[in-house]
DNA sequence: GCGTAACCCTACGCACGAGTAGGTATGCTC
DNA sequence: GAGCATACCTACTCGTGCGTAGGGTTACGC
């Protein structure tokens, strides 16, 4: 008999994902380094051998929450912008998604996000997501130039998708720091910024710099 | 006599610069924690305690570098960019000295940038210095729209400011990571997209998100 | 030429936190 | 109810790197 243990030991699956939490939480507060494995063991309720046993040291803890939260917000994303709709009825959902996935997640993805950008050995892992996100967007523009008959350099294309990645993951930092916005609102105001600005290069206008 | 020291004293003011381009060289190549003082101080061609004598603890030190960096490019900006121009006009120049900067200092600002983000202590200071160039954007913008007559809501104008300045950022990135492209390319493009997309919301064309 | 201040060094203390060794209890199978 | 795998723990080791103590040497004023 004696004092039953103060919690109940619980299959490995779910001891998983309560130890991810606790580490996406843990991470997103402090940052990777300043974030300790104690820490997170604490948080997840959990001793550190037992982090360790499951997800390995801590920067494979730190991918795994990255590939956890990027798997999720991907999915929203892609099931929600079906490629089979035009352009900007697929731009719009997308943007809808992603902003709905920020809002929900807030602390967490925003600031792991945040973090991957700067260390290291992940940011790689964080560039090629983005990347992907380039393409996609460059796939757009480009379908849509070639329905009007037009057509731009691939560089260009490019430069002009990074930009509006930019832009969007830009703004999802703000509305992560305003947890009053609205994210669908932001959504639009994105919307505007990207498809005006797109629309009008769809059309052939350019902007040419002066001589000087 | 002995045999004379291998390097010059120098004064305080000189050794505090060769220190600072040391700092920003390493923390740019490691990051804000891999990079060791030790690193710092040899790359620099001093010892640690002058370091320390000098410029204070490591985070002292990054928030030195943080301060030149930023206040160089500042200033390379704000040179540029006169007030008293016409709005599309600051704009561009504004833009060019961006990039040009950047190109200028692509290793250092760059990743001493995406540093900062990350690092919790100095996230706030270039939050800081990201709110006044917003602030300045947006001002343009306003000042643009009054003159023609129209107006939109300060927290809209906010957001669209943001996402200009997210994007130029975000292609900063690029062309910190693309060492063969040309800064006045780059900043022509990001002419392209801000200044069409600006322009359709100054003329009052705006994008509503479909009932459905 | 002598004090004093600025410049500069070698060598260490010390805390913090990643990762592990080795052992205990619980439940499941047959 | 014996055996065995799985869940779980306390209590360590040990490297790494920040920050400093304490002491030398060169220049400069007077």
């Amino acid at each position: 008999m004696s004092t039953p243990p103060a919690f109940k030991r619980l299959p490995r699956a779910v001891r998983e994902q309560q130890m991810l939490d606790a580490a996406v939480k843990v991470f997103s507060r402090r940052g990777f380094h300043a974030a300790s494995m104690d820490e997170i063991a604490e948080d997840a309720g959990i001793s550190k051998p037992m982090v360790y046993a499951y997800l390995g040291t801590k920067e494979e803890l730190f991918v795994a929450c990255l590939h956890r939260e990027g798997t999720r917000m991907m999915q929203a994303i892609a099931g929600a912008a079906a490629p089979d709709l035009p352009a900007d009825e697929r731009l719009w959902r997308g943007l809808r998604a992603f902003f709905g996935f920020v809002g929900a997640h807030r602390d967490g993805w925003a600031v792991l996000y945040r973090q991957a950008r700067g260390e290291q050995p992940f940011a790689g892992e964080l560039a090629t997501m983005r990347a992907r996100l380039v393409e996609v967007v460059a796939g757009m523009l480009d379908h849509a130039l070639r329905a009007e008959g037009r057509e731009i350099a691939a560089i260009d294309l490019e430069v002009v998708a990074y930009a509006l990645v930019g832009a969007t993951e830009s703004l999802a930092d703000w509305l992560a720091d305003h947890p009053e916005a609205d994210p669908e609102r932001t959504a639009t105001r994105m919307m505007n910024v990207a498809w005006l600005g797109a629309g009008q290069l769809l059309h052939g206008v350019t902007w040419r710099p002066p001589a000087d």
